[in-house]
DNA sequence: GAACGAATTCAATTTTAATTGAATTACTGT
DNA sequence: ACAGTAATTCAATTAAAATTGAATTCGTTC
């Protein structure tokens, strides 16, 4: 995502004085100002990398399979056979979604004998807390 | 998303007696006993319907120039042209990327003269709270 | 060490999402 | 009515994500 460079829609110079005005809507401009202007709400946008890994963590929530995962190991952790055989998908199925979840940090694993067991790591408990 | 009509991995009869045990591992077992089994941990999930609506919501959330988006307007209303101007994108672009999350119900829109205005509903303040 | 089950990996395919630039709609001021 | 600006829509393309079934890995048990 690239930031602005050239400005547009009369934004270019709104934070300079004798400026013609008129060219977004007053409340907007009035509030725009109070707050520092077009130049520092744009200056206060996250660095890139803090939004790609919020943003991956969102991704990891935003499908209905991940999401049931989610919500089963929030009340244990659980064996993968035990996932499977609860939602009724193909092994290989499983394995990507819940790869995709350990790879945003929602959930860990750890071997057991001839089982890997699933469970929510801290951030996947905060966002199991309000989940569905 | 279908649910289990077989099992496997020997859950078929985890809930009745006189099971000859040991296809799970013993902690997982006891600590799903204690929940009620297998059986109940399933029928707990939520409905479909319900899932794909709050996967769609983190749909919304999962992409670098969304959640800008939701920065920006945490901080007042913004019309198009200054959401624009921040993030430096194409306005076909920013209305995709805008309409997706209006139909996740993040965000709203209301015209005043030339312009769009778009705030947080409800729902997007809620999850503006602990962004980025 | 052979057979078995649990789970992952892989390559091929299908599906869905995102980007692009041109065209369009709609409001404003002259 | 016309010119100008804001914003969206559209069709075509590109890119990314998800599904599938076969093959593989790893640990257990006989």
């Amino acid at each position: 995502m690239k930031r602005a460079t050239r400005s547009c829609c009369g934004t270019k110079a709104k934070n300079s004085p004798g400026e013609k005005g008129a060219e977004i809507p007053e409340q907007i401009q009035k509030e725009l100002d109070a707050k520092g202007g077009f130049v520092t709400l744009a200056s206060r946008i996250p660095p890139e990398s803090t939004l790609v890994e919020q943003s991956r963590i969102y991704h990891a929530l935003s499908d209905p399979i991940r999401l049931t995962i989610l919500y089963l190991l929030r009340d244990q952790p659980l064996c993968v056979c035990v996932i499977k055989a609860c939602i009724g998908i193909a092994g290989s199925k499983l394995s990507y979604h819940l790869n995709i979840m350990k790879e945003a940090g929602l959930i860990g694993c750890e071997q057991q004998g001839n089982w890997i067991i699933y469970r929510l790591t801290d951030l996947g408990k905060q966002y199991s807390v309000d989940a569905v």
